[in-house]
DNA sequence: AGCATAAATAATAA
DNA sequence: TTATTATTTATGCT
């Protein structure tokens, strides 16, 4: 139940020590510190009203390969979890010539998907394919698409919207709801 | 054009029997029992003159964290479209909390493992483990399984991950980020 | 307005 | 790096 951002937003209740460096140092660089870090990061992220993969994208411009959702997320993220820092030495960071700035700029392709509305017909054979199996392999699912006519991957999203439905009544009803 | 709420009220024309154990068993409940539970679920709702949105609102006060009115419907609706259900064993659920965690034993296609989720406790657990020592021993990794019910591998791809994760973030540090 | 649910984002197991 | 799950957002209905 705490998510980075809610440590984010979590006031930090303790220690203004300066982590003595008996704690678990790695790299040369101690916990705490790198904990602040991700914490730091996250918060310059959502103040410049960026979302991980824009961040990864103009990360890849300047630094080297590219940087994926999932690789921003995995490193940083993951810090967050348990952290209780010391919330002093806050914009150590914060100063610094922000490479991140430069890209507030980037692009405006923040289109949505136009949403997709299944006809009755193509519900029901994907219901009755659900009931079968809710977890259709790549093949079954380029399957469907193309004899349905819908994109894959709208498909591929449907089984997983699907699952997460059955998933969350299945929850409410072990909750002993009703 | 069959909205739940109108298949809520079509009188199910059928099957009085108890679903056949043949068909699709979700975390040990039949998906009959699941549609069956969306609907009483609903009519419940009607009964009190609840929005989804107020129901919501309640559950977060005694379960835990919060249910949006998209978690409902999206719950609950789904369930019910293809729902020509048997009305009967009402609250067969009412007690016991099955493992809801994962449903899906269904396995066809097992190209790759069902990603496991772990509680809260678990991660707490690991996560002490991870600051005290980034590098368990085999026997401390099959100790953590055992302790904490889960496989042996799957544990140690944690700390595989977690390292991983670690290492990123040190990574971005010395990039001079942020 | 409230419901239903597709799409987008975040998190993380494999 | 990939694939899936978890959560949120937002849009098309009625």
């Amino acid at each position: 139940k705490s998510t980075p951002d809610e440590d984010l937003l979590a006031d930090s209740p303790n220690q203004p020590t300066i982590s003595q460096s008996s704690g678990n140092v790695v790299d040369g660089i101690n916990l705490e510190d790198i904990k602040e870090f991700a914490k730091a990061f996250k918060l310059r992220r959502l103040g410049l009203g960026l979302t991980q993969t824009q961040v990864g994208q103009a990360l890849s411009v300047t630094e080297g390969p590219a940087y994926s959702q999932s690789a921003i997320c995995s490193a940083l993220a993951s810090q967050m979890l348990a952290a209780q820092l010391s919330s002093q030495q806050q914009n150590m960071y914060a100063s610094g010539q922000n490479h991140l700035t430069d890209f507030i700029g980037m692009e405006p392709s923040k289109k949505r998907k136009r949403r997709t509305s299944f006809t009755p017909q193509a519900l029901e054979l994907l219901n009755a394919h659900f009931e079968r199996n809710t977890h259709p392999s790549g093949t079954e699912i380029t399957g469907l698409a193309h004899q349905l006519g819908y994109e894959r991957e709208v498909i591929r999203i449907w089984f997983c919207n699907k699952r997460q439905a059955l998933k969350n009544t299945v929850r409410m009803m072990s909750k002993g709801m009703v």
